[in-house]
DNA sequence: CCTCTAAATGAAACCGATTACATTCACGAA
DNA sequence: TTCGTGAATGTAATCGGTTTCATTTAGAGG
């Protein structure tokens, strides 16, 4: 008989068409009951259902992705996958596409693959490999997404120059002003800057703040000099520790632009001897869950990460879905104040 | 006019078939112009080449994923994607599959369409989803990966009890043995270990290591009893600090399951006055970046994430493969020591 | 010149779904 | 009875490639 050997291994797996032979309906029936069921008769859908479940029938999803045109994925480039605090956005873009049942692809822009020749990243920029894209790296030229084949762009906390794609960022000016407002609130005159790479968008924000507060709290001319760069990680926040000791001795306090970079500060001002808040003060920018544990606990502007990329995943999906939005979305951040910072002596 | 615009948006992307007819070849022969080069006449070739960059003609990855059944990407299964223990090892997988042209998956088994519903994680786990999963959450059950429907599983860091599926993992045993040797060769009689969450399959290999290290150096009455546990987290590891002082304060020294606890702890230690390693020393696990420097600089032991990583993606892509592989691979783990560690007083 | 073989190529089936369009049917109105 | 209408369903085209298999072609050997 053939209808007895069910489970034999080497039978194919069923598709749409075994479902429908089983239940007396058509495929189209089928496809309809799982897209669409209210189309459709009790009865038959009701058929559906069961030989559905007798077959242990499972949709292809690529089938029905060529066949709708599209690919059911999203693209995250994000400039160093091993860094934390990307991995809290990708954790807010990954919760709404999945509400979405959309998938999450990730690519490292500094993974070995790529690194030295971004032109490889076009392979990647293609309708048929994603429905849209969100750029984490503001590294990145405008050009690659300039292509007819390019999906879709949002931009989520770096901007990139020239790119016309809605923008997600944290308020960044205001966390500078912020950063120095509450410094000069408690006395600080001279107050370094510990920026990102020359030519960063966060850190171009970020210095526009800080000039901001300089101006609204009359110490412009004592403190506008004070400048440092790093990239954002902790060994350059180490390393700007001499820098500042040898070039910026009359500093009293430091705004980093980077929680890690602040860490990375305090360990190399440690090192010299030179204790933070007691000697200088040092406010971060981030709040990664590490600065509220860091000796000392680090004053830093908290930005939302998990916010941004909820936001900036949603964004994409109307952009994909021709819905209006947003050029620039601008989300708000705050002061927290912990144990790094105090009066100057 | 309608014809005058010449590049309008609804001409749709060139296909195989149109690049063909430019070429004056067949469809057939475009495709092995990009599959397999070798077996067309140069002529052709030359001519299919020019007339993929006459027409700017890319290729739909859907629909050559459907005719190989394949899906072309690997699903990493995370616990919490914002953990940045998490996005090292993902970088490395990241790293091996984009040198193969495969997607990067991510699905944080935290998120909250997850939550609550393991059962839920089953739609992901299909063959037409992945061509493979990588499993870094040890809380799943095995009944899940047991589907026909289910690709090829490979386990890493932590594994899940009755899933027969090849495991990477760190010497988790030896990590747990490196660190009590050193605490006891440095004088400590009582330490304690701060444990990840009861039946974490990580905590109990380093637990096996701690008892063996009590044997080896003849304190395992002191120490055998002296048990926290926590969850991986700084929180937890904070938290653990009153635990720590209130029941067992005879410990001077405390081994942790993770750096981050480690982190916590010393913040939770300094906040009761008690200073490390002055009053008692504290060794970690995973050499996070962040263990460097922290004040002070963590003693811990190191594991190559990235490299578990590496290997997890190589092995699975051997598994999908079909070439053999083996069942267990364990990476080495070393010592480092810093400056959270000395003699008890 | 004929035969044989290997290389190059093309026609058409195939992957597994969705969906445009046609068809059937039941029912109420004229 | 006849017709129109809308719901339910089925047929077949379609998405855009890959690959099997058959055919053509070129070159070597007799």
């Amino acid at each position: 008989m053939a209808g007895r050997v069910v489970l034999t291994k080497d039978r194919h797996e069923p598709r749409i068409h075994d479902v429908a032979a089983l239940a007396g309906v058509s495929v189209a029936t089928v496809s309809r009951v799982m897209s669409n069921p209210a189309i459709v008769s009790k009865a038959a859908r009701e058929a559906v259902e069961r030989a559905i479940v007798e077959t242990g029938y499972r949709l292809n999803v690529t089938a029905r992705n060529l066949r709708q045109r599209q690919v059911g994925a999203v693209l995250a480039l994000v400039p160093r996958l091993a860094n934390p605090f990307f991995s809290q956005i990708l954790s807010g873009i990954a919760e709404v596409l999945s509400e979405r049942k959309l998938n999450l692809l990730v690519l490292d822009t500094d993974g070995p693959v790529l690194t030295g020749r971004p032109e490889a990243l076009g392979a990647w920029l293609t309708r048929s490999h994603a429905d849209g894209v969100i750029v984490l790296d503001g590294r990145l030229g405008p050009e690659l997404f300039a292509s007819v084949h390019c999906p879709p762009v949002v931009q989520a906390c770096e901007w990139i120059a020239g790119l016309d794609a809605p923008r997600i960022l944290a308020d960044n000016v205001e966390g500078g002003r912020l950063a120095v407002r509450h410094l000069a609130e408690l006395g600080h005159r001279y107050i370094a800057h510990l920026a990102g790479p020359a030519g960063n968008s966060l850190s171009i924000s970020r210095r526009k703040g800080v000039e901001r507060g300089f101006e609204e709290t009359g110490i412009a001319s004592e403190a506008a000099e004070l400048r440092l760069s790093g990239e954002f990680s902790l060994r350059s926040g180490n390393a700007a520790a001499a820098d500042l000791l040898s070039n910026h001795r009359q500093a009293t306090a430091v705004f980093c632009d980077s929680d890690e970079m602040a860490i990375g500060l305090v360990h190399g001002l440690a090192g010299a001897g030179i204790r933070v808040p007691h000697d200088i003060s040092v406010v971060g920018f981030d709040n990664i869950e590490m600065s509220a544990y860091a000796l000392p606990p680090l004053t830093t502007i908290r930005q939302h990460r998990h916010r941004i990329g909820r936001k900036a995943a949603e964004t994409l999906i109307a952009l994909v879905r021709q819905e209006p939005c947003a050029p620039e979305t601008i989300l708000p951040v705050e002061l927290l104040v912990r144990d790094s910072t105090r009066a100057p002596r």
